[in-house]
DNA sequence: GTTCTATTTGAACAAACGTTCAGATACTGT
DNA sequence: ACAGTATCTGAACGTTTGTTCAAATAGAAC
């Protein structure tokens, strides 16, 4: 708490203005973040073709993820240290994330576009590769985001397609 | 530390006999883990066919780790607890076991059967991919560790075949 | 300029932390 | 039985932690 205040300028007591506690001040970070991604993610257009409904998932999930690295890093290091009740909340936002990552791919299935025997694990698999461009990807370095983009759309494509 | 020694059955004072300090015990920790994973994939013997030695990597990734989920979950969360010095040996192991990964997708890329552009990138790709399998699987769930080896074993072959 | 509210300070609190160490205890070899 | 070594205890240390609160300060309304 020190850290923080510190860091807005301002003394550790003051911060009990705006936040009740340190669990909830970093609850609401993490919701909120869930719920930003959500809400971002169904702004988006959609399509009626599951192979550009993945397309757009996989640069949506990519771009979304890089502009907001310490959010990201945050929501995934800090979980343990949600009380359960915080994190059942936010594991069921992240539920609904990995649910609409599963309708394209069932939808592509019964379309007979997709060959995903469990839909459940593949979505879990494609957004863990996804996550996997967050640990290495740096801007301005070897590869652009467009070209990023290309290549893990080619394997997520690829590794779903019949 | 206590919590450490109670779990021992001891106070935490005598922690002290066998570790310098806590940061050194959790190197050794880390440090041991990377190592046995290192040890453990070089003693499994290789095939010169590269699709072979791909799918004993993933067989190898999935039932190393799963077998050691607190090690595992250490290894991740533990990182930003490390000095400098520790962090980078332990990120040269990581490199390593990266490296042997990538070393079949190249061989795979000339001979022809896989098509990588980048094989870095492709070795990050389905390592994270495989690693979402600790997130997820029980085992005595729904799908038996044969099942996951072989449903993943699909994705990833897909996603780097020609 | 005065009153009223909102915000911040600065000090204090109890608890938890990693670590140390003198003394007690347990083990080993003779 | 004894000496010598290895291990453990229990209390203490100095920090750091999250949190509280009376008093000081700043801001808004009239």
């Amino acid at each position: 708490m020190r850290q923080i205040a510190s860091e807005v300028g301002v003394q550790a007591g003051a911060l009990y203005n705006y936040t009740p506690d340190k669990q909830s001040l970093l609850f609401r970070l993490m919701r909120d973040h869930m719920q930003e991604l959500l809400s971002a993610y169904e702004a988006q257009d959609k399509s009626e073709d599951p192979r550009d409904a993945l397309r757009r998932f996989v640069g949506f999930h990519i771009r979304f993820h890089l502009e907001r690295p310490d959010e990201v890093f945050i929501a995934y290091m800090e979980l343990r240290n949600l009380t359960p009740e915080n994190f059942t909340e936010i594991e069921d936002l992240r539920r609904r994330y990995e649910d609409s990552l599963e309708g394209i791919l069932r939808d592509g299935h019964v379309a007979g576009l997709f060959k995903v025997p469990d839909t459940r694990i593949a979505s879990f698999a494609v957004i863990a590769m996804l996550n996997g461009v967050m640990t290495w990807y740096r801007a301005g370095g070897r590869l652009s985001l467009d070209q990023v983009e290309q290549i893990y759309w080619d394997m997520v494509c690829r590794a779903v397609a019949t």
